[in-house]
DNA sequence: CAAAATATGTCAACCATCCTGACGTATTTT
DNA sequence: AAAATACGTCAGGATGGTTGACATATTTTG
């Protein structure tokens, strides 16, 4: 009854709402993934080719389970995503010679170039976006960008990014 | 053959390849998305409903033909999602009285604090990566995240984010 | 060495969210 | 009166994920 009663007035700035900055990042987060999507599409892959593609670039060797932990996806999901990339030649599995159960993963030159040519694109855009900005706040946006990922993750994600770990 | 050979050295950080940022850029939404998406699961919507339920709260009255074209989806999908949000009264239809052929949108109030709700929580992760940036630096982070969207949509949502405009 | 645990792959069924195309209806414009 | 517009809806399909169950190869354990 009471709580049906429709409301005309624009949502807008305040109770400490930072509505422009939820829509700013909204709307670059849109066309920053925009990019890597429209060239994915040529080769008829996804996102989750992409993501799979750049974590085995990012680490050559991983096994499938690992690469499951870090995806947060089941077995039956990257099954398919897999062997296209393994058919297609982007990747190829190793059986490890230490555990003959585990198959490793590896780029081959086509998927590391492919996975870089992805990066660069985004890349681009980043550095675009950098230029209007005076080149000693870089190190701002990163940092604020780091604050954005959950506590509990960022110790996780500071492991990725940074050297490969066993 | 010589293009499959694989590779065994992971992806750095090179040629202008600014990964840092790119794979900041990612987890940051990742994380900064989950907040809503959490929330959303509890009443058994999706992103579609947020989407929709935050335009209309940011223009109350909007047109179902305007509402696709700032979503860019299609009629169809569009349908059910509104449905939705009708039948639960989130939201409310009403017929122009300029032009008996559109339906007006009106967030109920109900929508209205959903659509607070959200945004805040989403607002609040921001707020707390910005604590650890100089207050000055505020400015720095609109203008990267500006920077990121394509220039062709600039203005767009330049207009969008500021004074309904219809 | 036999049994249990592990790593992977695969089959089947299901669900959500988008899509295109076609058509119906109410309303307004010409 | 006819045409165009705004909206809704029905049918069919693609994609990308899910869970459960089961098969196989390999390693570890008792």
């Amino acid at each position: 009854m009471s709580g049906t009663k429709i409301v005309t007035t624009p949502l807008e700035v305040d109770d400490g709402i930072d509505l422009r900055m939820v829509e700013l990042f909204f709307f670059a987060y849109r066309d920053f993934i925009a990019d890597a999507d429209e060239m994915l599409k040529e080769f008829g892959f996804g996102r989750a080719h992409h993501r799979v593609l750049h974590f085995v670039n990012r680490r050559p060797g991983l096994s499938v389970a690992e690469l499951l932990e870090i995806l947060q996806i089941t077995k039956q999901s990257l099954g398919p995503v897999l062997r296209e990339l393994v058919e297609d030649n982007y990747l190829e599995q190793v059986s490890s010679p230490n555990d003959g159960r585990k198959r490793l993963l590896y780029p081959t030159e086509k998927g590391r170039n492919l996975s870089v040519d992805l990066t660069k694109r985004q890349s681009r855009r980043i550095h675009s976006a950098l230029l209007s900005i005076a080149s000693g706040e870089r190190s701002t946006i990163e940092q604020f960008l780091y604050g954005m990922v959950d506590p509990k993750e960022q110790r996780l994600i500071e492991q990725l990014m940074s050297r490969p770990g066993s």
